[in-house]
This record gives structure tokens, sequence and C-alpha cells, in this order.
DNA sequence: GTCTATAAGGTGATAGAC
DNA sequence: GTCTATCACCTTATAGAC
């Protein structure tokens, strides 16, 4: 592993648990086995160092979900697919939509260019639940809400993990653990019972 | 107003809006339209300050709930509460649960027992949830499972407004007060919908 | 490329005048 | 109670030897 890997390896761990003015480039530089100086020669400044670790790090993400949305036609088909795959994706990397969303609240400028695009392939969904909505597959619902809801159920539990584990199950790890193992399944029950066409 | 009033009020708010780390001594000074000095008169210290802001957060919320979930015994009925009143107290404090959330993964002694108790009455409600699954009321769910829905559903679209804002509404701040304005109904609907009893 | 040493500026906290 | 001035420490960044 080169050293320029070395240091993005360990900035990205850094960063991401710490967020931007907490993480100090002491302790990156720890972390990557390294001294100061060398981050600086490698990353002129702190910002371009964020900023090189930050627009890497949805780049696996989007490219599959874009050729899934366009392969796949029905909505319940395409749900069942994400929420396992998005779930497994944010349990790989717990720490980034928190990240994501506090550097957004705090500094919105720094990180607007890099994830306006790259979270998530909004109108292609859009468009399907719509179509959905139209052909009464699925209750009257607006897009928003339906996506708001599907990123809500799967995102929540895993940024507020440390919120869970110490109010709901009383600082047991193994009793969230358990909890996560069944959550996408659940989350998928959940959200295509709560879109069910209405009888009348 | 007292000097130390507006002390509080001028924390507080930096506070949340830059989490422990982020928040500067002379930003709440300036705040307060105070000097620095000052600050350590009345509170010690950061930490002291801090202590003296969070523990009275949630004060105004804890008692209200435990009383109503006293006095009601059906879950549907506590549903068709609960929303609309825990989405009203986090609109008012849009920025405390991703405060929480982010002290607690960052250093979780330091909130940890003020926290504990105070965020959430969990008993109460999931026995109430028990005895709707052993009724057949509700489908079959853990308890733990459908509180966290709730609790994901209301509280994640205030916490990730900034990434919904940018991502789903393109910057319209209009689209995302529109959106919230309807999230209530929606949610209480979400919800009822996703634990109606299944049909055999 | 990698290191040590140090500059330059910020941050929490205190001393002391009023 | 409130202020100015200042200390001691920490953080980013750079200079310069190897």
């Amino acid at each position: 592993m080169t050293t320029e890997e070395n240091i993005i390896n360990a900035a990205k761990e850094v960063f991401v648990r710490k967020g931007f003015q907490g993480a100090k480039m002491q302790e990156i530089a720890n972390e990557a086995g390294i001294n100061k100086a060398l981050l600086h020669y490698y990353f002129r400044s702190k910002e371009k160092l964020f900023e090189q670790i930050f627009s890497g790090a949805f780049q696996q993400l989007i490219p599959t979900l874009s050729k899934k949305l366009d392969e796949t036609t029905d909505l319940e088909t395409f749900i069942r697919f994400f929420v396992p795959f998005y779930t497994n994706f944010i349990q790989k990397n717990p720490h980034l939509p928190q990240f994501i969303i506090n550097e957004l609240s705090q500094n919105p400028d720094r990180i607007r260019n890099l994830a306006a695009t790259k979270v998530f392939p909004f109108p292609k969904l859009s468009r399907m639940i719509t179509q959905a909505v139209a052909e009464n597959k699925i209750r009257p619902i607006e897009n928003e809400q339906l996506i708001i809801n599907i990123l809500a159920l799967i995102i929540f539990p895993i940024v507020a993990k440390p919120m869970i584990e110490g109010v709901i199950f009383n600082q047991n790890a193994e009793s969230y653990q358990n909890f996560m193992a069944k959550r996408s399944d659940e989350v998928i029950e959940t959200i295509l019972n709560s879109i069910k066409p209405q009888k009348n």
C-alpha cells in the first residue's frame, strides 16, 4: 500500500468519525503511521485532503443504482432490491450519512457540489412511483414522501445507532446487532404494506 | 432578560449548530453580545456550560409523553397523538436529535447519563405494542422495529433537512416546507397502514 | 519522500482594573 | 458584573536538513 493510499484510508476513517472540525491532522498522521508534514506534502491542506476523500465516497454506489433503475420497471421489484442493497452499503459505511448530514448543515458550500448528484438517483425513482400511483398499483402518495419514508427507515437506525443502543437496548450491543439483522426484511414489509392500494 | 439567560440562549444556539467541538466560546460570546471572560464568570468552563444547556433540553418533553401513555390504552390512539406531538417538538428544536446523535457517537460519556432516560419513554410504549400484537389488533411486529419505524419517519426528514433540500428539492426551501406541512399526516397513514393485521 | 523544528494564528481559561 | 490584557496550549502549515 502506497503512502498516499495509506493517508486516504486513515483520513477517511478520522474525518468520518470526527467530522471536519473534529478531525485533527495529527490524528490522521498517527492513524497512517506517518507525521503531519507528510500530509501537507501529499495534500496541500486539510481542505484539499477532505475533498479528495469525500468525492470518492459515493462513486461505487450510484452507477449500480442507476443501472438497476434502468433495468427495472416494477416498483415493488425495485424496492425489494433497493432496501437490502442500500442497507448493506450504509452498514459498510455507517458514518457516511451522518457525516454528510453534519457537513451539509454546518458548511453547506463545502460539499454541496459533491453531494448533489451522487447521493441518490432521485428523478428515475420518482417517475416510477408516479406511474405506480397512476396505475393504481399503490395507494396515492407523493413521490417525495415515499422516497423519504424508504430512506428514513433504512438510514435512521444506522445513523442513530448510539442513541438506539443506549435508549432502546440498554447499552447491549448484541441486541442491536440482532435488531439490525432483521431490519432489512422488516423495512421491506413495512414499506410494501404502507403503500398497498386501499380497499373501497 | 438577564445575562445568564442570554448566555444560555446563545450557547444553545451555537452548541446545537456546531456540536461541542465546533462551538467556540468566542462565537457564543458574540451571539450573546458579551465577551468571553463573562462566559467563564457565569459557567466555569465550556464543559459546565454544555451540561447546563443539555440537561434542560428534554425536560419539557418526557413528562407530557409519560402522562399521555398512562392515560391511553389504545395503540392507534397513541400514535395519532404522538406523531404530530413529537414532530412539532422536533421542528421547534430541529438540531437537537442530530446533536444528540453526534455527541453520543463522538463522546458517549459526556451525555449518556443525561440522555438515557430523557429522550423517550420506551418501556410503556413497548408494552402497549406487545399487547396490540397479542390481541391481533396489528400484524406481528417486534416492539423495537415498530418504535424505530415511528421515530425514523418523524426524525429523519428533520435531521436530514439540508440533504433533502439539496438532493430532492434542488435547494428550494419552499418545496421542503410544503413537504413538511403534510408530513405528520403522511407518517400516521404510513404507520397505521404498515401494521394493519394481515388478511388470511 | 520523509523527517524535525518552528512559525503563525486560534482557543479555553485566568488575572486584575473598574 | 463586566471589561481588557494576557497566558498556556493546541492546530495548521511551512522551512529546511537528510
